[in-house]
RNA sequence: CGCAGGGUAGAGCAGUUGGCAGCUCAUCGGGCCCAUAACCCGAAGGUCGGAGGUUCAAGUCCUUCCCCUGCAA
């Protein structure tokens, strides 16, 4: 019976990617994919499809990629889709889309909603320094991250657990979710909550700008705001005219013994950085054109960096 | 051919006007110490990204290819 259930799926990036492979390795008829537009990527501008689209055609699931779902969705009337399931496809749908499928649209989202709508579910629960969060299958309505709740899981973060390696968690964690939730959607045996508008919260997609590290920050703050931007995209200080990334962080001390935005200690047992409530020091570290090392190695080659003023 | 930095010991870096390839960390051995990631002594470890060229002599100069990284998209 759920083989016989026509999915549409909707995604693009790894995340999206090892979702549609859960769907896969365990059976479901998954019909046809819908994926951002091939994009030109890297120094080289080499044109590359998105992580989605690779693993359904060595699938042989026929794969669109419409510029403007909003404006070009005709096509998927012809599919007979039954269940519309997304996962960080990065277009709104249309509303008209939505209620094509008999069954319905679901969508796997990064958060324990109503926690988090939005862009950036992931980075945004490091940022505020959550001990838990989750993923939500939840059904897809017009308004973002609105709709109704079919199953919620939740993840432990790790104290040093970085974007990267939660993102990892996500990965196993949403497939069990979808996969525990798809047989009761499907049969329309499982029960929806609908969300508590009280405890609705929303984050915004992080911009480059946001890259930009603030000294403004509070140790504990900005120590969050390095786990929810690392390893991708970094967040970083200037060094001089250079950009100075920083990967990974943790608090020593409330001392303020000099200038916010000083380095108070560069020697082997570590690489301090005072902020305005305190010292903390950096773990990992890149400079620019370099690659991600350790505080250790970056002074092995960095003399005279104590004293050094990041801005 | 989007802009820019780089490739030298396991890691991070220095290497001047071409003239015996170095520093710090790590590793191994020894010493000191109640003890140590500390300190002292010693050792091993390199076709200087590849190919070609100039030269008595190339890490260094010229040509060409490959790769890594930051930015931008």
């Amino acid at each position: 019976m759920m083989n016989n259930t026509r999915i549409l799926f909707m995604g693009t990036p790894d995340l999206a990617k090892n979702i549609l492979k859960a769907l896969l390795e365990n059976g479901y008829n998954v019909v046809a994919c819908i994926t951002q537009e091939d994009k030109p990527v890297g120094r080289k501008h080499v044109i590359t499809p998105t992580p989605v689209k690779k693993l359904a055609l060595e699938h042989n699931i026929p794969v669109y990629q419409p510029h403007r779902i909003r404006n070009d969705f005709e096509f998927v009337k012809d599919l007979n889709v039954d269940l519309i399931v997304t996962c960080a496809y990065g277009q709104i749908l249309p509303h008209d889309l939505l209620t094509l499928p008999t069954i319905g649209a679901i969508n796997v989202h990064g958060s324990l909603l109503p926690k988090y709508r939005g862009a950036s579910p992931i980075q945004e629960c490091l940022k505020q320094g959550d001990t838990i969060t989750g993923v939500t299958i939840m059904e897809m309505v017009d308004e973002m991250d609105a709709g109704d709740i079919f199953y919620q899981q939740k993840i432990v973060i790790d104290p040093s657990d970085n974007y990267t390696s939660l993102l990892d968690k996500f990965s196993l964690c949403g497939s069990e979710a979808l996969l525990k939730a798809l047989p009761g959607i499907i049969d329309k045996s499982l029960k929806k909550i609908s969300q508590n508008k009280d405890e609705v919260t929303f984050c915004g997609k992080i911009k480059k700008e946001d890259e930009h590290l603030s000294l403004d920050l509070l140790k504990k703050d900005f120590v969050n705001y390095v786990r929810a931007l690392s390893l991708t995209p970094g967040g970083y200080l200037y060094f001089g005219e250079e950009i100075f990334k920083i990967l990974e962080c943790e608090v020593i001390s409330d001392e303020l013994v000099d200038k916010v935005g000083t380095i108070v200690k560069a020697d082997k047992q570590g690489l301090y950085l005072q902020l305005k409530d305190g010292i903390i020091a950096l773990k990992q570290v890149q400079r620019q054109g370099k690659k991600i090392m350790t505080y250790k190695d970056f002074l092995n080659g960095e003399k005279n960096f104590l004293h050094i003023q990041l801005s």
